[in-house]
DNA sequence: TGGGGTTGCATAGCACGCTATACAAGTATA
DNA sequence: TATACTTGTATAGCGTGCTATGCAACCCCA
């Protein structure tokens, strides 16, 4: 019995979260944006002025990511770090305007990329595809749980 | 109208994708393998000798991608590079009696990950699962299409 | 008021995947 | 045969994500 990579779920799903980063990068490198920052700038557009650790919460990313993809924002002129009001450890995050000026473009490239991803499915084929994956991230975290720092 | 990382599809696909990436990791670490090592493995496990062209014609990763991984894999003593006989271009990749060996505890923990990850799911659920995956592959794949190089 | 633990961030170092590029070996053609 | 094109690998350089580690600021408690 050999194992096949065309039906082991965890290479399709590899092989789809590339095609995934690929079809953005297409789009939002013109903007001079990379996948990597995206959802730091989605989290930033809707609460500006976060802290690393509030962001490092609200993204399913490490810390040492987000603070390399900062460092990287920063020296691109979309982000600045200002020290924080009663923490002198904390940073608040705010946005440049060039990177508020770029919320629509992105959000719609984004947005396209999901359409065309998902062209071909019927309306409940997406709902439940998303379900599925849900389940999914769900039993994979379960799996994984039992490494957390407790 | 904002944009929901949580109910975006390329989002979820990608966190998806790294948490199959660290289970996998978990249970092939303590074999001395890697996640990128392992479509390697699986191809040369069924076809042992083939040289880099044919890796890359067999798997979903560029040229570089490949090459890369395959130095690693020799410094790890996993592979082999052997001349070609006809072809002075082109090696031949070996496997090592210690790759060769790996291939039954390897093979387990994929198999042992995918369990786990469906694990919630029917099996019309999974059959489903895969379905919608390649459709939308395929949708990506022709979007991105435009762009080989002719 | 110390001193010790905790917490927030930075950095080093690695794997993986990509594009772009260089180069030697092969092939074909004038 | 000499020249030009093509093809197979290698390498440089980058972004993304991870673990491990260091460190200063904070907090708590004796």
């Amino acid at each position: 019995m050999t194992f096949d990579k065309d039906t082991s779920a965890g290479y399709v799903v590899n092989h789809m979260a590339r095609l995934f980063a690929e079809a953005l990068t297409q789009r939002i490198q013109p903007l001079g944006l990379t996948t990597g920052q995206f959802p730091l700038l989605l989290q930033l557009w809707a609460e500006e002025g976060l802290t690393q650790k509030q962001l490092v919460e609200r993204l399913d990313v490490e810390q040492a990511t987000i603070a390399n993809t900062l460092n990287r924002m920063e020296r691109d002129g979309l982000v600045l770090r200002k020290p924080h009001p009663v923490d002198g450890r904390s940073q608040c995050i705010h946005l440049t305007r060039k990177a508020r000026a770029l919320q629509g473009p992105a959000t719609e490239a984004a947005q396209s990329v999901n359409d065309i991803a998902l062209r071909s499915l019927s309306v409940p084929d997406r709902q439940a595809f998303f379900e599925t994956m849900t389940e999914v991230i769900k039993s994979l975290q379960e799996d994984l749980k039992p490494l957390d720092r407790s």
